[in-house]
DNA sequence: CATTTTAATGCAATTATGTTGCAAATATAA
DNA sequence: TTATATTTGCAACATAATTGCATTAAAATG
């Protein structure tokens, strides 16, 4: 793996972001993980490398820009991964399904798996979809046996 | 429409709940309306008849005991909808797709529509689906045009 | 009906999550 | 190097939710 720090100071450049450190941390621990990422973990992770208050603008302003999305789990805490492709400030492409898993709690993106289109009552207007499925993942399914 | 309030009661004694004040006007409330409830409307409508400690664990024991269902809008805010049909203490059957209308912010079960099947990577058990549809509910697409 | 038992409520305190305004700091453009 | 525009940190506030405990009230008992 070569040099991530590169990589995510183009992308914020991209976004007319400044380079800074908190935004930086946070593009480096939510890459190094393979489930969304809660706030609070966010939060305890950082530590006092950066204030609360701060952590949040820069999560709000990396989902306007499409760089990350948000995901409410079934607490509804909210939890961020980096979008996978052409998102954008101007739109969102992330209507893969996402799967809570009830004993770890992991949020996993199954950008694989697409919401299948539904069919809703005369009158309603479809704008967006945003399934999330419960149960075990892989992982700890593997355990319980 | 006869007495709601003999047959809330027995609802209440069926899963052995005391008939109190705050249960029977939660229950009240929530059938009189053609959408599901967020907790913070039904805090202001009961005003000083309960106090919000109560109003938490009022809900909290009807969807335990398979009265209520708790669906979390986009905000994360928790909403509360009576349960249709043969919901119980040991399980709910509420995946129906549920509609959050970005203009009035009504969250409306379509107990019609169910959500649709899906294929999960190797190794995940599903357990729940949860599906929120957004966009314009018919009020509101109408009043647009 | 009176009494006992058990469940439910109210209150106070605490925690978690998220927001706003503003002054100070700093990244970048000039 | 200086100017500027953005970003940060801090303090204060707002809202949602939980816990422990004493008090009250519903239902069961006799
Ligand atoms: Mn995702
Ligand atoms: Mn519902
Ligand atoms: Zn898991
Ligand atoms: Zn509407």
């Amino acid at each position: 793996m070569e040099d991530n720090t590169a990589r995510f100071e183009k992308l914020l450049v991209k976004n007319g972001l400044k380079r800074t450190a908190p935004r930086l941390q946070v593009l480096e621990i939510l890459s190094g993980r393979d489930s969304a990422t809660s706030q609070p973990y966010l939060e305890q992770v950082m530590g006092k490398d950066a204030d609360r208050v701060t952590l949040y603008r820069v999560l709000q302003a990396f989902e306007e820009k499409g760089i990350i999305h948000k995901v409410l789990d079934q607490q509804g805490t909210a939890n961020y991964a980096i979008c996978s492709d052409g998102c954008s400030a101007h739109e969102h492409h992330d209507e893969h399904v996402h799967f809570n898993c009830d004993n770890c709690h992991k949020i996993y993106c199954l950008d694989t798996v697409k919401i299948p289109a539904l069919k809703v009552p005369a009158g309603f207007k479809v704008n967006h979809l945003n399934l999330i499925a419960t149960g075990l993942c892989a992982s700890c399914a593997d355990k319980v046996n």
